[in-house]
RNA sequence: GCGACCGUGGCGGAAUUGGCAGACGCGCAGGAUUUAGGAUCCUGUGUCGAAAGACGUGGGGGUUCGAGUCCCCCCGGUCGCACCA
């Protein structure tokens, strides 16, 4: 009988004494990187899903290096942030003693699993040793102008005192205090100036060999559209533009709408207007940015008093300011055209503005023109909003269709001086500080004379103290701005008094370059190894979760392509193969704590083995798609090992004939099952390994049996994803070394050839007999022995046969 | 609302280019072994039907000799984005 609990300990032992695992990056002569997303180390430990994830990334890498290859898988621990904080402070105790003991037992637990993880090249972001580069990374790109420091508007929960993520927002409370609204409020912070590379970010995308769900969400993140900025002028001259995607319906504007913060309005604003629009912004202050973004749509706004004039009609229309206008996107001001846009036309209703059909959907016909169409177009009770159609209502531009109206129209409006193209994103700068303490701290310093100073490289890195009070506070501040001590440094340049930034850097910086570090981890003079990393990067597989597919792949691909331009990489697309695995779920829901349905593997891994635990995982369901976690179906696994284990035992030693049908099989298996390895498609390749083993059970008491050919390329097979158990079989079948230095089975398209195939016979469409005949054999015959059949004939005869079809070696029609 | 993906036995899921639907596994039933239970092994297992056969991949229509697969409409689900002008 096979028992895990004494062979999975007795190999990840041997694994340690022999460094099975420990592949040299530097002599590796066919090197091949492949990465997983590295965790979060939280309180809780490992969980399902991390397994899931790692174990079918460690399955692709052990399948490569069978296939010789020099694979580097490394892990770290994404240990910064504000996850660890927020714990920390919860249970009262320090983060810095919390991470360790996390990483401790995350290390064990990965361990357990059976992982080929080169455990010389570990790292943790929160170790100095790694944050000294974060910070080199943040200096280089203050070099480059890519860092700059501007006001913007965060979420602020009195009741936690600190700032919020977006995501920490619900409906505008607080997703730690239920009864809190949150607030906005406006500091200083520095941006990584991303939308300098969005044209790149976006092309790029369709060079990179990605799931095609990532890349689609990437796309949708930067948002590029195309339309124009057009010019509205205010009687005093000034210039108000606006961008739109229709510029071909600027003849239906009829009133224009700025953000409540844009700079223009208090120029705009008339004098009996100033106390209502003066309320109006403040209110909308008051609001935090999710609230304002998803909460209630009731349009809201005020007018300000004054007009603007409209570069197509002459006419003179009134501004507003509304809070359903974003100062963050395009010029925080649009033309409203609420004949044809649903939010313009709701606003225009609730406050009376005039609404103008420009575009009728049926084309005016040639013996009435625009008539007919602008009486069938002031029927319509809703804006009416399409490419199709024809313009009306628009001068000189009237039965054009939409899209050549864009152009016509822009051009026109360009000519006079009141309008250009514009290509618009909708990906804003990287807002990279943090008002928390659980951080890189920003290596600035910030003195009365010289001004903003970044930290010298050679002062870095710029450790975060050990304070017991890392709780944060009222200010808005981070706890380490209430640190004399720390921040009091003289000033690099000229050497007075100066004081240090006090933010820390968002823990998406560190997670950003973590996987240039990782083949560099034993250099601590440089961030990368500039020989290493040309051996090493781009990485060749990467695996890891879609809630990453945005943030943490965009920055990824930022910061590689700054450090590419900066001349220190020689590639600017740091993953060139990456999968999005699926998720886990219990009883058709995400696992949660609240739900109270988390897995934890440890039980499971303590009660079958980590190997069976392994394998089931992967054969839940579609890797890619994950699958429904039940504990019914992880005995049969474990049967299957069983078996398997059965099957080496009888291991024939004579030299017998070997059985044509299981060598067949045999490379039939290779075959799928290499192909499926490479493809992620795990549950089909065990499911065809288990195929396979079911042949050799058939032939077990056969005169020449099992012999080792059959059997050695089964246990190389399996050892991707039971790695103690195929080791102890190898061991049990002689070899002294490891079977995973042993080679991926050569697959032979001969042998693999069946001698006969089956072609079934169709009548009409319906199945009504089957043939075995050698492949290759010409139409003629076949559909002469398909006549022939009893059971074909009896629904042939008496009818006269239309026409046949033939597939090779698969099929035969007969259509009578 | 917009975008992407998906819907197949009692269950999880298979099915290159349109070509035997239900591989593999779970569960279930019968049998062997066993004092019994468990474990193991063998056989069976889409539905209706005694059988021949008919029906069958969320629903409806279409293309085709042939559709789970392609096209159109509808219903249901999952994920992402969400006042982006």
């Amino acid at each position: 009988m096979y028992d895990p609990m004494t062979v999975e300990p007795k190999w990840r032992a041997r694994w340690e004494e022999r460094g099975t695992n420990s592949m040299d990056v530097a002599a590796a002569k066919k090197p091949y990187y492949q990465l997983m997303m590295f965790p979060y180390p939280s309180a809780e430990g490992l969980h399902v899903g991390n397994v899931f994830a790692f174990v079918g990334n460690d399955i692709h890498g052990r399948f490569r290096r069978l296939q010789g290859w020099d694979v580097f898988e490394p892990i770290g621990f994404d240990a910064f942030g504000i996850h660890s904080e927020n714990y920390a402070l919860k249970v009262n105790t320090h983060p810095g003693k919390l991470i360790p003991a996390n990483i401790a037992r995350f290390k064990e637990q990965l361990k357990r699993t059976g992982l080929m993880v080169n455990w010389e090249h570990v790292l943790a972001t929160t170790d100095p040793d790694y944050y000294h580069w974060t910070q080199w990374i943040f200096l280089k790109l203050y070099e480059a102008g890519h860092a700059v420091k501007k006001q913007a508007p965060v979420n602020w929960c009195p009741e936690c005192k600190t700032v919020l993520a977006n995501e920490q927002v619900e409906d505008g409370y607080c997703e730690r205090h239920p009864g809190t609204r949150v607030h906005q409020r406006y500091l200083s912070q520095w941006f990584f100036t991303i939308t300098k590379y969005v044209e790149r970010l976006l092309d790029n995308l369709e060079t990179l060999d990605w799931s095609e769900s990532t890349r689609t969400m990437q796309a949708n993140w930067i948002g590029r559209s195309e339309g124009a900025e057009l010019i509205f002028e205010a009687p005093a001259g000034t210039r108000i533009p606006v961008y739109t995607t229709r510029p071909d319906t600027v003849f239906g504007a009829t009133y224009l709408v700025l953000a409540p913060e844009h700079p223009l309005v208090d120029e705009l604003t008339a004098s009996e207007q100033q106390n209502e629009v003066g309320k109006y912004r403040r209110e909308a202050g008051q609001k935090d940015v999710v609230t304002r973004k998803v909460g209630d749509r009731e349009k809201t706004g005020v007018f300000t008093g004054t007009y603007a004039r409209n570069p197509a009609t002459g006419e003179s229309v009134p501004i507003w300011i509304a809070d359903y206008v974003l100062m963050e996107y395009g010029t925080g001001a649009i033309m409203a055209v609420p004949g044809h846009d649903e939010r313009d036309f709701e606003f225009a209703e609730k406050f009376g503005l005039e609404i103008r059909r420009v575009v009728a959907a049926s084309s005016p016909s040639p013996s009435s023109p625009p008539d007919q169409a602008r009486a069938e177009v002031e029927d319509d009770t809703l804006p009416y909003i399409s490419w199709g159609g024809v313009l009306v209502n628009s001068g000189q531009f009237d039965g054009l269709g939409p899209a050549e109206g864009v152009k016509a129209i822009t051009a026109w409006l360009e000519e006079r001086g009141s309008g250009r193209t514009k290509v618009q994103f909708r990906l804003h700068d990287w807002c990279i500080s943090r008002q928390r303490y659980w951080g890189p701290p920003i290596p600035m310093v910030y003195c009365d004379g010289c001004g903003t100073v970044p930290v010298p490289y050679d002062d870095l890195p710029v450790l975060l103290p050990e304070i017991d009070d890392f709780k944060p506070d009222e200010s808005g501040m981070s706890p380490l701005a209430r640190h004399e001590e720390w921040y009091r440094v003289p000033c690099p340049k000229c050497g007075k008094l100066a004081r240090r930034e006090t933010d820390v850097s968002d823990t998406f910086l560190d997670s950003a370059w973590y996987f240039l570090r990782y083949p560099s981890t034993k250099f601590d003079d440089r961030a990368f190894d500039p020989a290493t990393t040309e051996k090493w990067l781009p990485v060749d597989s990467y695996i890891g979760g879609n809630e990453h597919a945005v943030l943490h792949l965009m920055y990824s691909r930022f910061i590689t392509m700054v450090l590419h331009d900066l001349g220190l990489l020689n590639f600017e697309e740091p993953f060139t193969k990456f999968r999005a695995h699926g998720t886990i779920v219990k009883d058709g829901a995400k696992m949660s704590k609240s739900r109270g349905n988390v897995v934890v593997p440890d039980d499971y891994i303590d009660k079958w083995g980590a190997d069976t635990f392994r394998m089931y995982l992967m054969f839940l369901g579609p890797y890619l798609e994950g699958g429904d976690f039940r504990d019914e179906g992880i005995a049969g696994m474990r049967r299957f090992l069983d078996r398997v284990w059965t099957l080496t035992k009888k291991m024939a030693t004579g030299a017998g004939e070997l059985d044509r049908g299981a060598v067949r099989k045999l490379h039939q298996t290779i075959k799928k099952v290499a192909h499926d390895i490479e493809g992620l498609h795990y549950n089909t390749a065990i499911s065809a390994l288990m195929e396979y083993s079911n042949t050799l059970r058939a032939i077990e008491d056969d005169e020449a049996g099992l012999s080792r050919e059959l059997l050695e390329p089964l246990i190389v097979m399996l050892a991707p994803f039971a790695p103690h158990f195929s080791e102890e079989c190898w061991e049990r079948f002689g070899h002294a070394d490891s079977v995973h230095d042993a080679s991926w089975p050569p697959f032979d398209e001969e042998l693999a050839r069946a001698d006969e195939v089956e072609v079934v016979v169709q009548v009409n469409g319906k199945v009504r007999g089957r043939l075995r005949v050698a492949p290759g054999t010409p139409e003629a015959e076949v559909v002469e022995s398909a006549m022939a059949d009893e059971g074909v004939s009896r629904f042939v005869t008496g009818r006269e046969v239309r026409k046949t079809i033939y597939v090779q070696d698969r099929l035969v029609n007969i259509v009578v």
